[in-house]
RNA sequence: GCCUCCAUAGCUCAGUUGGUUAGAGCGACGGACUGUUAAUCCGCAGGUCCCAGGUUCAAGUCCUGGUGGGGGCGCCA
């Protein structure tokens, strides 16, 4: 019978054999402590000579990072081990001897990782990240399936520019162009029309050549899409989804977000009940003009501006104090070691801190000087959304500004029933949705107005021709969803390989 | 596409107003140590200072042009 780390804690004091690779490997004369990884967790395992004999532990004892080894041995309880259990080692197979991998313990650049991204997937932080994406996976796959929607995949190859609007991967079909699906959305329409609810969750792609932390040139989508739903019932759903899925990573990977540092009280509060703004309001809060809880926008970034500053100049204090000591001399190594080190983590979070102290002041002028009836930039949505500790949806967009299939509001017609969720901790979009115009002549007009090609559109109008009624629906970026719940830095770390501009390979 | 910062050992970085033989930590390698958690300690090896021009008695350092990367904007999920 196979057995896997993760079991561990039910098998205590019988005798097991592990497969996998050695993580890291401590040593002294006649013991080594080897930590052991499987994929499904981590262990240590302790190896005395006495108890495998010399040759074995010899070999043992040569063994590089991420050597692949068969281990066994007797499950003891420690409860000084993260898991509560180490292994006590009898017999070592080695399948094969590691020297040199690349990744060593130690921090390492983003491009580096990037270029090993293959072997990056292995250790621990990435690990964790990938399990968290798969437990957001199957909780949006559980939510839809629990509510009555049936997943139904939209085509990657389509023949035309959807939306008319960004710029397009295009391919060879049998000597046609043909273009890599930007969103499923028009075809889920279709589909909401035979199934009455259905989701879709599939690959989506888009050339821009955007260098954000929130752009991936592939990444993944799951489109909802609802008959007989307004903008109102697509919020309520939106809402309820969003809260199931971060519920079950609380619930299910609170390892993962323990290794990922996770501030899991702010993903606590995040599950309340999201705020809902019209697009008046949301501009009123952006400018500064409306304060939150006693508290303008322009006023909290001016506040982080000030404690940027207040950083820096104790981090700079603090490079000159160590450097006087080190200059002094007579130190002992390990203690010049620590100095040493400690000034160069100031001075890269010195860095850090000068780069935000030039975006910043970029995100006050464009807070302040937004002009009503644009779309919302990224800086406005962290804007906006720092100012919160739950979600907001933001509804009812001027309808210039937003795609031409969005749903004029009839009271209002200048507005379009569009909704964006944008996630807190300045995370920005992570939905957007609405509901659908039904009016045939209108959705005309908007196709002409975008200059998109009507006969491309004919299947698109026959929905509103053949039992058209109000429908709604949304699509989630699988990756920036994933890049709030880890509170990464970037959507590169939330997909096992990115694909975005200058990353092909590997 | 625009703005901005950067490129020095396998990795992460330091390198002062241009000036002798370019440094540190980690990793690798050799050694010491029976409870380590990025173990520690001693020793040893390791360089096309991104590329191409230019200024200068002298360039890792200054200038011009490339290439690659980080961050931000636009666009978006």
């Amino acid at each position: 019978m196979k057995r896997y780390i993760q079991d561990l804690s039910t098998c205590i004091g019988e005798e097991v054999t592990l497969q996998g690779w050695v993580y890291n490997k401590r040593e002294s004369k006649a013991l080594i402590f080897l930590i052991l990884r499987d994929g499904s967790g981590i262990v240590q395992c302790i190896i005395a000579q006495d108890d495998i004999g010399e040759n074995s532990f010899a070999e043992v004892s040569s063994l590089g990072l991420e050597s692949s080894v068969r281990i066994t041995g007797k499950v003891v309880e420690d409860t000084r081990q993260h898991g509560g259990v180490e292994l006590h080692v009898n017999a070592v197979e080695v399948i094969q001897n590691v020297a040199d991998y690349p990744i060593s313990k130690k921090e390492h650049g983003i491009e580096f990782l990037m270029d090993n991204r293959h072997l990056w997937l292995r250790s621990r932080r990435q690990w964790a990240i990938m399990r968290v994406r798969n437990t957001i996976i199957f909780a949006i796959h559980r939510f839809f399936q629990k509510e009555g929607f049936v997943q139904m995949d939209a085509p990657i190859f389509t023949g035309n520019a959807c939306e008319g609007t960004t710029d397009l991967f295009e391919t060879d079909f049998y000597g046609r162009p043909a273009y890599l699906s930007q969103s499923g959305q028009l075809y889920g329409e279709a589909m909401a029309m035979a199934m009455g609810k259905i989701y879709t969750f599939g690959p989506t792609f888009r050339s821009e050549k955007s260098k954000t932390r929130r752009h991936l040139s592939e990444f993944w989508m799951i489109e909802p899409e609802m008959a007989y739903y307004d903008i109102f019932d697509n919020m309520d759903l939106i809402e309820d989804f969003i809260k199931a899925v971060v519920q079950a990573v609380l619930a299910e990977n609170k390892d993962e977000l323990e290794i990922l540092e996770r501030d899991v009280e702010a993903l606590e509060k995040a599950c309340g009940e999201f705020i809902r703004l019209n697009y008046d309001d949301a501009v009123a809060i952006i400018k500064g003009e409306k304060d939150v809880d006693g508290k303008t926008t322009i006023e909290t970034l001016k506040a982080d501006i000030a404690d940027r500053e207040a950083e820096k100049s104790e981090l700079e204090a603090d490079i000159e104090e160590r450097q006087a000591l080190l200059d002094k001399g007579g130190m002992k190594k390990g203690k010049v070691a620590y100095h040493q080190s400690t000034i160069d983590k100031n001075k890269q979070r010195i860095k850090q801190i000068e780069e935000d102290l030039r975006n910043l002041p970029q995100w006050i002028e464009s807070a302040e000087n937004f002009k009503y009836g644009s779309d919302f930039g990224g800086s406005d949505e962290t804007v906006l959304t720092r100012m919160f500790d739950v979600p907001v949806m933001v509804y009812d967009w001027p309808h210039a500004v937003k795609a031409f299939y969005l749903k004029r509001n009839p009271e209002h017609p200048e507005f379009a029933r569009g909704v964006d969720l944008l996630a807190p901790e300045g995370y920005g979009e992570i939905v957007g949705g609405g509901e659908r115009e039904t009016n045939e002549e209108w959705l005309k007009e908007k196709i002409i107005e975008h200059e998109l090609p009507m006969s491309e559109f004919e299947w698109y109008l026959d929905l509103r021709r053949f039992g058209s009624v109000p429908h709604a629906g949304f699509g989630l970026g699988l990756e920036r969803l994933v890049a709030w719940i880890c509170k990464l830095s970037h959507v590169r770390e939330t997909i096992p390989f990115p694909r975005m501009y200058g990353r092909l390979e590997p």
